[in-house]
DNA sequence: TCCGAATATGCGAAGATTCGCAAGAGAGAA
DNA sequence: TTCTCTCTTGCGAATCTTCGCATATTCGGA
């Protein structure tokens, strides 16, 4: 099964269309390395059909966001920079300093999730979390506070 | 001490100026019951001082953050609301369903932060973290990857 | 294959937030 | 007090994201 077949699939179950553009915006965020901006998303897929939408992207990546298939995260200044979520569930230490993401491995969230929900009965979406601070490197000089 | 002097005092220690600006501002913010949005204080502010700019209250917010005095909320659909932290420092819980908050309270995140810290040198800011999900009202009827 | 209902798209416009810059106000030194 | 330097503000414009609606597309059933 191509990775687009696979791709189509996914959406069927969920109840949504495999519409060209969804299946190509996926494609976008899939390959893409790191982090992808809606924008970038949007050039890419310009590239093979070019009456693409911008806000056909923003809805498609918030369907993803919903299917738990790609994450949204805050890059501050208004932006959202969006990844595909593998296998490789992890969360991100996003340094308010020097803006650098550092990757949080799922294990030490872990047990929070549960916990949340017996307490709770609130079904925590441990999936993508962002946690904002200061690492390493901005600490000492620290003036966050600035 | 008053509370508008207490308050220009906490901006002075972090090296702020205690513009009367910002002191409106941040009264609007303090003495709000819950959440409030950045029109909703620039409107409030307005009432005594009409000149204010909403930019000049989205820069205040923005300290305010930094400052660790107030907490920024993604409400969902691009708009943010604030909150006054107090002594009672929390997390929230957002429904993807409904979009109503829960306090989570700071005890379950407890060790998070400095398991954090030790493994990754990474200083997170465990003030007031947000953590989506479906709460116990919505979950029966998910249809939450619709 | 054709039809009808429901879903998606493109487009234009609106909303929220951020940015750049020139003018104004505050803080400390002389 | 006056001078200067720096920090803030207000304004206008830009940017990013969302929304509403008419048109186009998809999918299942006849």
């Amino acid at each position: 099964m191509t990775c687009e077949e696979q791709m189509a699939l996914m959406l069927k179950e969920y109840g949504h269309r495999p519409t060209p553009q969804r299946l190509m915006i996926m494609s976008a965020v899939r390959h893409s390395d790191d982090h992808i901006t809606a924008a970038e998303a949007l050039e890419q897929v310009q590239e093979s059909y070019s009456f693409i939408d911008l806000s056909t992207v923003y809805r498609t990546l918030d369907m993803l966001k919903r299917m738990r298939l790609v994450s949204e995260t805050d890059m501050g200044s208004g932006t959202y920079a969006y990844e595909w979520l593998g296998q490789n569930r992890h969360h991100h230490l996003v340094c308010n300093g020097c803006d650098r993401i550092a990757l949080l491995d799922d294990a030490f969230l872990g047990s929070l999730g549960s916990e949340i929900l017996n307490s709770h009965g609130f079904e925590a979406d441990m999936n993508h979390i962002a946690l904002f601070g200061m690492c390493r490197d901005c600490r000492p000089n620290a003036e966050e506070a600035r």
